[in-house]
RNA sequence: GCAGAUGUGGCGGAACUGGUAGACGCACAGGACUUAAAAUCCUGCGGUGGUUAAACACCGUGCCGGUUCGAUUCCGGCCAUCUGCACCA
């Protein structure tokens, strides 16, 4: 093989002195905006994971650049964050330095990738051109009332005396020192995207989405039907709401239980039961996450002295405690029916309350309890022997009346929480004035610019705070003095719009023109890997519909179609990671092979959705596959064009009717992420090419150069380089990238024969070889003319006769 | 526990809306070229039986069953692996 990294540097720095890959939004053509999931800067250098994510991703945007769509394909950086922190805390180096150096090295590599992006529509989100903008939408999103402050608990390590991200709880442990995580309750930052929990479930239909993450989001949504019910107390003195799916069991109601951390205990707490209460209250608070994660968990609780009133049948009913009743699900209260329900039940026993059937099965067959399914009312009054279907109806309705219930719709969504007591992000743009409360930083005086020298070893405040001149400010309202909220933003809030700044990137004035948006988005395919489908993805998708809603843009919804790449695992089958030693590094292979092999290698190995485990078995495969091109290319130069007769005989007509199926195919396969078979079609072309040239003496010489030329052309978008080499090898002197992609020419595709496979009862027995162009009724003549096909109804009695025209034939006997 | 994904030759992986299972490649075997090797080219390659060789027959897409003329594909029930979410009333 001929072909090296060194093809690979001349081929990239005259694409770069050419600007080859500059973006035009004026350029004719249908906008299609492709984008790939921006990587977080924390290694120092690209792995394994962003080869095989970002290679074939540029193969796609490649391949319809050539399709003639005016291709946006940007990159950028998701620099902020966790990792380059504690990296900071580790060996000193400051996370800017660490961040800026990390993609210098990334933004090199991605060229030596091949990746034909345009840097002047980048972003980078821990730079103040950027993450002025990021401030800026708190701003609107606190003025509009959908950024709010509230006390909410957060993990809290003792040991390391600072609060953890989700991510640095590891089963219920600091990922650090594996002290097991507490609860503690800190006043934090929300976003309300608890006001598009139904627009975000409604909107999933309308996106080409992989089904299986429609449904993560369906789920994290989580709606769930039901009534509210007023319980109050025995003497009128309290009342509660209880959230419940099945009201059709009210009947069954022997106790109610609400969450310790209500409010409502105090109230209602009788004198004797007031220590019990107390103690069972503070040995929650200390739970940690470890015992609060565990299912296996015995249920505990305790009786608070108060009973409430059954508004269905005036039972009176004890009030417990429990931790197994969540405070921010629903209203913090439960019914309990311990015959119906599996949580409830266990709970009865254990504390001997009673249990009372109100449904029983349909069939009338007798069941155990608890008996969780729907069923036909019993021991229930009026609601006796109506389904459980028909009795929440009439039961909703009935309490509506007297107002002691209604319909309710329950969302397990929560509010977004933002801030993090961290250095490394965005500063809230909040400013405490003891006269004026909470102001927002006014646009002009936007970036609220992240301090260089601050001390952010954790010590359990919020780095900034003792950043003095960043902390001391003027209020913006009254100018007297006043404080910053010294809180960063989650770094999910930066990524959460960047897809919106790309085209619109160097924009000084505004986060981004509406009128360039809502053109350019929304993004058209959208690829990233499916540990997003929760978080990034449903952020994103809230914070267009709230920027939408604020006037800022006129679509619903940023990525209308999504792909999720598979991943390469290391070669033991595990998730690459540096403790188990198991990670593979892509720069030896580009070293040896260059960069076009390693990357063809991995769309050929691997199904792209997929992945699997590395295996660089294969990979001389490809140096082969490579070598045979280069050697064709090399034989091809022997032969004049010109001595061509023009005239095409049969044996050429074949070569011209691959050609032309490999033109479809591999778009087609290319255009569905499916770069396995698009690279084995192009490796079928290639055979057939060397078959022609082996089996005919005399070949036609315009025919074989002709297929060449557009088998380089389409191997441009999965080879770039080398594509290139070979393409000018050929004598051509404008880049191959520049090229259209070959069209299909239905007369040279046209004609050829097929089989038609002849079944007996559903058994392949032969098969018929006919002309392609064959009318069924044709095709159907010559089947029964087969000699095979008449001795099957010679011999057999046959019974039935079925055709799919132009299909299949199958006899059954 | 709930939800989702996956399961096809020795291996990576193909197979359109139910219609010739195993494309393409790796590995392997045999042959050509060579003094020899490498490289290259050609041929074979799911299993069992069968034959001098073929033809051919049977089995075969995790397991069991169903629908159908016909199932890797659709339905029901299991098993295994992986990934999310986890007391959500």
């Amino acid at each position: 093989m001929e072909y090296s990294k060194n093809i690979d540097k001349k081929w990239q720095q005259k694409w770069k002195d050419e600007k080859l890959y500059k973006y035009n939004p004026n350029a004719k053509g249908k906008k299609l905006y492709t984008l790939e999931m921006f990587s977080y800067p924390s290694g120092a250098k690209l792995h394994l994971g962003h080869w095989f994510n970002y290679g074939p991703s540029d193969t796609f945007a490649r391949l319809k650049r050539m399709q003639g769509y005016n291709v946006f394909h940007p990159m950028g950086f998701d620099a902020f964050g966790l990792p380059a922190e504690n990296y900071a805390i580790k060996t000193g180096i400051h996370p800017e330095d660490s961040t800026m150096k990390n993609i210098e090295t990334m933004k090199k590599q991605l060229e030596e990738m091949g990746g034909s992006y345009d840097w002047d529509y980048s972003v980078e989100t821990c730079m103040p051109n950027y993450y002025k903008w990021t401030q800026w939408i708190f701003t609107k999103l606190f003025e509009a009332g959908l950024a709010y402050k509230k006390e909410a608990p957060v993990n809290w390590c003792k040991n390391c005396q600072t609060v953890l991200a989700n991510e640095q709880v590891i089963n219920g442990a600091c990922e650090r020192c594996g002290t097991a995580v507490e609860r503690k309750k800190l006043a934090q930052w929300f976003f309300k995207i608890t006001d598009y929990a139904e627009e975000l479930l409604k909107d999933l239909e309308k996106l080409d989405w992989p089904e299986s993450t429609k449904k993560v989001q369906t789920n994290w949504i989580g709606k769930s039907e039901g009534s509210e019910v007023t319980f109050k107390g025995e003497n009128g003195d309290f009342e509660f709401n209880v959230f419940t799916t099945r009201v059709d069991t009210i009947g069954g109601v022997t106790y109610v239980v609400v969450a310790p951390e209500s409010e409502l205990v105090q109230r209602i707490t009788t004198k004797e039961q007031k220590e019990a209460v107390d103690n069972y209250i503070k040995e929650t608070a200390k739970l940690n996450e470890i015992d609060r994660l565990s299912t296996e968990r015995p249920k505990t609780g305790v009786f608070t002295g108060a009973y409430a009133i059954n508004p269905v049948n005036g039972d009176k009913i004890p009030v417990w405690i429990a931790d197994y009743v969540l405070e921010d699900y629903g209203t913090g209260a439960v019914m309990a029916v311990p015959a119906h329900d599996t949580r409830d039940y266990a709970f009865a026993k254990k504390y001997n309350l009673p249990i009372k059937r109100v449904i029983e099965a349909k069939d009338g067959e007798k069941t155990e309890l608890p008996y969780t399914e729907k069923g036909i009312l019993v021991n229930s009054g009026i609601y006796n022997n109506l389904t459980s279907e028909e009795a929440k109806k009439k039961i909703t309705d009935d309490l509506a009346a007297k107002s002691e219930g209604k319909r309710s719709i329950n969302y397990r969504l929560k509010d977004w929480l933002v801030s993090r007591q961290r250095y490394w992000g965005a500063p809230i743009p909040i400013i405490y004035c003891d006269k004026c409360g909470m102001v927002s930083v006014p646009e002009k005086d936007l970036p609220v610019l992240l301090p260089y020298d601050v001390e952010f070893r954790p010590d359990g405040e919020s780095p900034l705070k003792k950043c003095e001149e960043f902390m001391n400010c003027t209020c913006p309202k009254c100018g007297g003095k006043a404080r910053r909220e010294a809180d960063t933003l989650d770094t999910f809030v930066c990524s959460s719009w960047y897809e919106l700044r790309y085209p619109d990137a160097q924009n000084t004035e505004k986060a981004f023109d509406k009128e360039t948006v809502n053109k350019m988005l929304p993004v058209d395919v959208y690829i990233g890997g499916k540990e997003h489908a929760a978080m990034h993805l449903i952020y994103a998708r809230f914070m267009t519909k709230a920027l939408r809603d604020l006037g800022y843009l006129d679509f619903d919804e940023p990525f209308k179609r999504l792909v999720h790449q598979g991943m390469i695992l290391g070669p033991d089958g595990n998730k690459m990671s540096k403790s188990k030693g198991n990670t593979v590094s892509p720069e030896t292979y580009i070293e040896q092979y260059g960069s076009d092999v390693f990357r063809m290698y991995l769309m050929f190995g691997f199904d792209y959705r997929q992945g699997g485990p590395w295996d660089e078995k294969g990979i001389e495969s490809m140096v082969r596959y490579f070598s045979r091109i280069e050697r064709l290319i090399e034989t091809i130069g022997k032969y004049d064009e010109k001595e061509s007769n023009g005239i095409i005989k049969e044996n050429e007509k074949d070569l011209l009717r691959v050609k032309n199926q490999t033109i479809k195919a591999m778009g087609e396969d290319i255009d569905n992420f499916q770069f396995n078979t698009a690279i084995a079609r192009s490796m079928e072309l290639l055979n057939k090419i060397n078959d022609y040239i082996r089996e005919n003496n005399d070949i036609n010489t315009k025919v074989v150069i002709e297929t060449v030329k557009t088998y380089i052309k389409l191997l441009a978008p999965l080879a770039p380089h080398f594509a290139e080499e070979q393409w000018y090898r050929l004598g051509n002197t404008e880049s191959i990238h520049k090229q259209q992609w070959p069209e299909i020419n239905q007369k040279e595709m046209d004609g050829g024969t097929k089989n038609i496979p002849i079944q007996v009862n559903g058994k392949l027995k032969t098969c018929v070889t006919v002309s392609a162009d064959a009318t069924p009724e044709e095709i159907l003549t010559a089947i029964k003319e087969t000699p095979q096909v008449i001795e099957i109804f010679e011999k057999n009695d046959v019974k039935k006769e079925i055709y799919v025209p132009g299909r299949i034939y199958n006899l059954v006997v």
